[in-house]
DNA sequence: CCATTTTGGACTAAAATAGTCCTGTTTGAA
DNA sequence: TTCAAACAGGACTATTTTAGTCCAAAATGG
């Protein structure tokens, strides 16, 4: 459903958690406890984060993580890409060639169109504004640009 | 990874078919013919497009599927949620009030903006869009407007 | 009456997701 | 030196979702 999965969002916690730390180190029960999530689970995830490059950690008996960025230099396709792969709206719409019903199908391109849109709408988007934006959005439109981009 | 689940790229490229007829019925037989895909999975989606509302079913020996309403007036999010269910980010971007963790949650409601934006925009494209984008798109952003969602 | 077609549902198989746990390494401090 | 806290890396299981198939029943035109 245009979904992205738990885990992901509860990573996002995470790194909205950290952001709040402002720099200092936090360890992962501590990160645990603030985000409410079970350490085995937020474990895994700053495992996943910290190979990405997302966050830096430090081992160690003081050791714990941090942002490997400032909140506003990381965006939200970082974010999803560092937590669950690649962002492909469809399977084949990152690539050409692999899809075997590619040459049969009259909407793959518009998916992939689709999908680079929202990856570069989601670009713009840092850490920084996710935490910051919960309370109150302004509601515009996006679709002007869609438009635009979709030749009308 | 924001995906769409295989059977609704399925369900795209069947209305894309049945677009191509121009309001002409098919049988659910020469629509898996059509779009190479195998007759139970195309016979079961069709049933869930008739079921939605987006195609229009007649039973019996000529009997077939034919778009409800012209592809002009279809658009992706009536797509998506016809195959899929609502359309929702994350489990919580919904609704409000179910999620144990969300007094916790600081990044909850930009999720929640971030899908309204992306539903939004999806509003504004149509089926016949869809078939027609296949090639070639201008590439600008929709960062600008998403930039003035988010309070920047 | 018969062939064709949709309807509605059940069912199975496969894959992705979520969640847990274990063993090893690093590091600061008693 | 030893110990406890903490990360690293991976294996593993359970659960849920997704995909795919099939069947019996109800329409409908010829």
């Amino acid at each position: 459903m245009l979904r992205v999965s738990r885990l992901t969002d509860y990573g996002t916690m995470i790194l909205g958690c950290l952001a709040q730390a402002e720099g200092r180190s936090l360890s992962a029960k501590k990160i645990a406890a603030a985000t409410r999530l079970r350490l085995p689970t937020a474990q895994k995830l700053l495992k996943q984060l910290a190979g990405r490059g997302l966050v830096r950690s430090e081992r160690g008996a003081l050791g714990g993580y941090r942002l490997a960025r400032p909140a506003r230099e990381i965006n939200a396709v970082e974010i999803l890409e560092g937590l669950e792969g690649p962002m492909a709206l469809t399977e084949c719409s990152h690539a050409e060639g692999q899809c075997e019903l590619e040459s049969f199908c009259t909407v793959g391109g518009a998916w992939r169109q689709i999908n680079r849109a929202i990856r570069e709408a989601l670009t713009e988007v840092s850490l920084a504004d996710l935490r910051r934006s919960a309370p109150g959005f302004r509601t515009r439109t996006l679709s002007a640009d869609l438009n635009a981009r979709i030749g009308r």
